[in-house]
DNA sequence: CTGAAAGCGCTAACAT
DNA sequence: ATGTTAGCGCTTTCAG
C-alpha cells in the first residue's frame, strides 16, 4: 500500500505530520488552521510554528472533501483574448480573491457542446458557483440542458450564474447578472438618427442561432421610432469579430450599398470597420460616422476616440460573484439588470450632406 | 453526523448510489468511470446507465485525494486584461484542455506578495503544474522564495514553471519556457539603425526591482555594433502600459528631445506612443518612426501597421503545459528558448533627413 | 481547551 | 471479472 511516491518526490507533509511535530492531535492543528474555535495561546503558537517548519500547507481536496466547500468559483468563458470577455473575467477573479475564492476556468469558443462539457466539469469540483459568460443559445434542448445544470447545481449547494445572458425563468434557482441590450442599441441608433443619419449600416446582427438579436432589435425600434423604414441591405448579419468588421464594411462599400454611419454590434467590430474605412480613404467621422458597443477600454483610445454604448464589464464580473456567494442574505436580489448608456466621443459626426 | 444538508440542496449523488442502483459494488463502478480495467459488457452498460439516471458527477476531491493527480494546471498571471498575457492564457487553457486538465486561475497585477500568495494557494491544490506568467523580480529575498516553491512544488509531484520568465538556476527543479527578449531588441533596434535612424527613443527601460532589462541591452548592444553612443535622455524608464507610452511620448516632445524613431518596449507602450505622435500632429512613419515588440494580434490591425518582434504567445503557453506534463519523458526539455523575429510592417521608414 | 472516533467519496491493493 | 478492505488528509461530532 505504498502511496503516491510520487516519481519525482516524496509523500508531502499533512496536518499530521504537523500534529506529531507540535505534539499535540490533528484536530487541533485543524482547529488553529481555522481559527474558528478556542485553542489556547501556547499550543497555537506551537502549532504554528511546527507548520512553519515543515513548510506545511492545507489539502485542498481532503478538505473540501471533509468540509462544506471547495471555496472555488467556476468561470465558463467564451473566449479569454476578447477584450469585453478578459474584462469581465478580471472582475470575477478580483472579486473571487477578494472573497477567498480562487478561480477554474473553461473556455468554450463558441461551441455549445464543448459550453456543456465544461459545465459538467465544473460540477465535479463543486465550486460555489459556476458562471457562465458570453455565448447562449437559443436552441430548445439547450435550454433545457441548462435548466437542468441551475437544478443539478442548486441541489449541490452550488449556483448556476448567468452573466450578460438571457434568464431561463422565474422557476430556475439560477443568478443572471444582465445588462440592457436593446435599450442602449436604441439610444445609440437614436443619437445617430438625431444627428441626421438616414442611412444607418448595422454590422453584426446575430443570426438565430446564437446570441440574443437584441442590439439589432434596438436599432429597428430607434428607426421605428422616428418613423422610418429599415433597409434589410444595410443589416449584415455576421459574428463579433474584428475581421467580420473589416470584410463587412468592404462588402457594403464594394456593392456600392449608400451609407453615411456604421452601427456596429460590438466596438471589436467597429475597430474592423474603422480598418476598412481608412483603407477604403473615407475619413471618420467626416465621410462616415462609426459607433460600437460594449465601451472596451480600446474604444476610448482609437482615433478617432469611439463613440459607444457603455458595458460596466469589472462590474459584470465582481457582481456576479458576490450575487452568488450572499444568495442566502434576504437583501440580495438574484436577478439585477445592470444599465448601459451611451459614451459620446469623436466617431460620429452629422452626415456630410448636413454639413457646409 | 448529519453532513452537508447544503442549505439550498440535498446531498449530491456518489457513486455508492450509483453502486447500488446498478447492483453492483464500488469498485466495479470506479472502474467503469476510469475505463482502465477490464469489466463485463453487461455490467458497463448496467453501471452507465445508473449513472445517467441518477445524474452522477464524480467527485473530483475524492478523486484528487484517493487517487494520484487532481488534474489541474495552475497559472499564476500578471494580468488577464492585457492582450500579450491573455493570448498566453489562451495557450495555456487550451493545451491543458487538450490534456484534460482545467486551469485555476489567479492574478497578481506586479504585486510580489500576492504572486507568492498565488503559488502558496496553488500548492494547497495540488495541481499538476503552477505555471507563472510575467512579472518576476530581482530582489535575492524573491528568488530564494522562488527556488523554495520549485523545489516544494517538485517534492509534491507537482511542477514550477517559468513561462517567458528567467531561470531560477540549473540545479532548481523547475521548467523554463523562454524566448528570447535581448536578441529580438537588438535586431530591431538593428533594423532601426540600417534604416538611418541615430535618435532612437527606447520606452520602458524596466526598472531594476522588475522584469529583466533584455531589451533595453539588446538596443544598447545594437548601437555599440553601430559604433553609436546612447544617449540616456533617450532612455525613459516605465511600466508595460498604454498610457505610460502615451505619456512619455508627450513627455519627450515637451522636453524637445530630439528622436526620429521610437522603440517600445511593448506593443502596448507603442499604442500610447502612437497615439501621442497623432495628437502632436507627427505623422507615422513619414515624420517619426515607431516599432514595439511582442506582436500582440492588434499590432498588424493598426494603422499604421505595427513593425515589431514576434514572440509566440500562444505557444509560450501550450508549451508551458505540454512540458510540465511531460518531464518524466526522455526526449522533452525541461528548458526551451523560443526564438523571436522582427516582423516588418508600415511603422518604420527611413528618418526625413535621409528621403527625399 | 483538547483528544478519540467517525466519515467525506473515491481509488488501489488484495483476494477470489 | 468482481467484491472486500484499507486509506488518501482533513473536519466535525462527541467526550472529557
Amino acid at each position: 500500500m505504498a502511496r503516491r511516491p510520487a516519481v519525482g518526490g516524496r509523500r508531502p507533509t499533512t496536518i499530521k505530520d504537523v500534529a506529531v511535530r507540535a505534539g499535540v492531535s490533528v484536530p487541533t492543528v485543524s482547529r488553529v488552521l481555522a481559527g474558528n474555535y478556542p485553542v489556547a495561546a501556547r499550543t497555537k503558537a506551537k502549532v504554528l510554528r511546527a507548520m512553519r517548519e515543515l513548510d506545511y500547507v492545507v489539502n485542498a481536496h481532503a478538505r473540501a472533501l471533509a468540509g462544506a466547500t471547495a471555496r472555488t468559483i467556476a468561470l465558463v468563458l467564451y473566449d479569454i483574448t476578447s477584450p469585453f470577455f478578459s474584462h469581465i473575467a478580471q472582475g470575477v477573479e478580483e472579486q473571487a480573491a477578494a472573497e477567498g475564492r480562487v478561480c477554474l476556468v473553461c473556455t468554450t469558443r463558441g461551441d455549445a457542446d464543448r459550453e456543456m462539457a465544461a459545465v459538467e466539469l465544473m460540477r465535479e469540483h463543486h465550486g460555489d458557483a459556476v458562471i457562465l459568460v458570453g455565448g447562449a443559445y437559443r436552441e430548445p434542448e439547450y435550454r433545457e440542458r441548462m435548466i437542468h445544470y441551475a437544478r443539478a447545481l442548486d441541489e449541490a449547494g452550488s449556483r448556476l450564474v448567468l452573466c450578460g445572458r438571457p434568464p431561463l425563468g422565474d422557476d430556475v434557482p439560477a443568478t443572471v447578472v444582465e445588462y440592457d441590450n436593446e435599450g442602449g442599441a436604441y439610444a445609440l441608433t437614436s443619437h445617430l438618427l438625431s444627428a441626421g443619419h438616414r442611412r444607418i449600416a448595422f454590422l453584426g446582427a446575430f443570426d438565430s442561432a446564437t446570441t440574443p438579436t437584441e442590439r439589432v432589435n434596438g436599432y429597428g425600434r430607434a428607426h421605428a421610432e422616428f418613423g422610418l423604414p429599415v433597409d434589410d441591405a444595410l443589416v449584415v448579419p455576421g459574428e463579433f469579430g474584428r475581421s467580420f468588421g473589416y470584410r463587412a464594411t468592404k462588402q457594403l462599400i464594394q456593392d456600392q450599398v449608400s451609407f453615411t454611419a456604421i452601427f456596429a454590434a460590438t466596438d471589436v467590430i467597429a475597430t474592423g470597420a474603422l480598418h476598412a474605412l481608412r483603407e477604403s480613404g473615407r475619413r471618420v467621422p467626416d465621410d462616415v460616422s462609426v459607433a460600437g458597443y460594449d465601451d472596451i477600454p480600446m474604444a476610448a483610445e482609437l482615433t478617432p476616440a469611439l463613440t459607444t454604448v457603455h458595458v460596466p464589464q469589472f462590474e459584470l464580473g465582481r457582481t456576479a460573484v458576490r450575487l452568488a456567494l450572499h444568495r442566502h442574505d434576504a437583501e440580495v436580489s438574484q436577478h439585477v439588470r445592470i444599465g448601459t448608456h451611451i459614451v459620446v466621443r469623436d466617431s460620429v459626426a452629422p452626415p456630410p450632406s448636413r454639413r457646409p
